[in-house]
DNA sequence: GATCATAGTCGTCTGCCTGACGATAAACAC
DNA sequence: GTGTTTATCGTCAGGCAGACGACTATGATC
């Protein structure tokens, strides 16, 4: 049977990105203000069309580059310096999540180091950093007593399931060191998986479990204080990518 | 800024299904002949084109009830009989893999019990289970000596992860149970672990294992002795969606 | 410079879970 | 009855995690 364009309905594609980073012991995610309808004005995911010629990985990696200047990681090199590890994450095609035209947005997960501030086309008022419970919390007041209006389209759904894969992803995998820099102690990997979960981990006993992980976390040889207190040894992500047994996430 | 079809490329969007089942102590897959150019006369996975009032979950489901007869287990209903668990897998999008047009898959991953024959438009010589192994070996020959040709498109890939996705998604999680009938023993249970994952498990700590976990397993109070040998108690699964501590695959 | 606060690192102990495996129980086939 | 098959219970040793004590090495403060 010959290409018949009548025998199925076009859909437009997109990619959205939840790009995540932790900053100030917080899990934040990058916000875009749409600068037109539907929902002008409001906070977004950052993303867009896919090119005609573009495999859906590319199209991620392009939208992040554009949005933070961040090369992905590509899978195939296990250790890449400042490069953000990228991923898909699920399809959201629901027929009305657009009110324009039926659009399937195929969203992507991004983790990144602390950055310095987003640009989103150049314009900083127009992009953020936001601490992902305050993204999510919908229609409540943010931290400045300001009412927050929620994500526009389903955005608030697609950043709630990439924070949960972030969340889960970092028991079983050396994904945490994602959001470290290229070179960490021990003590910040455990703040990160602190802010992420959102609870407090022992450090004994978690430097006692990243440390004897083969292959977790391999060591420079150089010290640093810049956390204060005792210096502290630095450490490069080593080549594992599942760790087992895997970090516990302990119960409520 | 009205809709302008200019400002994006048409893509067709589809749903592709990975079936599994466990028949004859084997993972089993549906696979399906294709009738038409390209890759006519080939095996493929089901599935088929996204309708444009139809969200992808529920076309997985259209296509999932035309090709099995399964209806597809409402995620809100914790257990319900004889229907499939239907769960999103991940979006396949390369630009050239399919050479009539950009089509943009949107794979969902299926999991049933042992089932009669399938039908596929009601000729069931276009459609059957087939082991894993052998759709997946490309270019090698089947059991039965005759030559094996690889999945049309990229259903190979697709297969693969999905499969991978429910080898380790049993370990976490109760989902190995979606492979059983309503009502069955823990022996049961542990033939689909050791088809899924491949390898042979102790009777005796499996045992200890799944019934000392809590929401896991829910006696009914029968027995059955319709695999031989002592009468076994019959369960059906508990409410309990995760597993903690999970099932651990054994290494290598 | 003594003291304090902050982080980092090493140990210990106890309880739980797992893997290996022995032993018993209840059906069916002959 | 005897053997075979499957189910179920128990035991034991090793490993890992959580709780927590102790000590170390910096910078900050008086």
């Amino acid at each position: 049977m010959p290409y018949d364009p009548s025998a199925f309905p076009p859909f437009a594609v997109t990619v959205d990105l939840v790009v995540l980073t932790v900053r100030r012991h917080s899990l934040c995610a990058l916000a875009v203000r749409r600068g037109e309808p539907p929902f002008q004005g409001r906070w977004a995911l950052p993303g867009g069309f896919v090119r005609a010629d573009e495999d859906l990985a590319q199209a991620a990696a392009r939208e992040l580059a554009e949005e933070t200047g961040l090369r992905a990681h590509d899978p195939s090199v296990p250790v890449q310096d400042n490069g953000a590890h990228l991923e898909q994450l699920a399809t959201y095609g629901d027929p009305k999540r657009d009110p324009r035209m039926r659009v399937v947005s195929v969203a992507h997960l991004a983790l990144a180091p602390d950055l310095p501030a987003p640009r989103a086309g150049g314009d900083a008022s127009n992009a953020r950093w936001a601490p992902v419970e305050e993204l999510l919390q919908q229609g409540g007041y943010g931290r400045d007593g300001e009412p927050v209006a929620p994500l526009a389209f389903d955005h608030a759904q697609i950043l709630a399931d990439g924070v949960e894969r972030a969340r889960s992803k970092i028991e079983y995998s050396s994904l945490a060191t994602a959001f470290c820099p290229p070179e960490f102690t021990v003590g910040e990997l455990r703040r990160v998986y602190e802010a992420v979960w959102g609870v407090a981990l022992d450090p004994r006993n978690f430097h006692r479990k990243v440390t004897g992980t083969p292959g977790f976390l391999v060591p420079t040889g150089g010290t640093t204080t810049r956390q204060g207190g005792r210096p502290a040894q630095l450490f490069r992500a080593g080549g594992a990518t599942y760790l087992n047994p895997p970090m516990l996430r302990p119960e409520v």
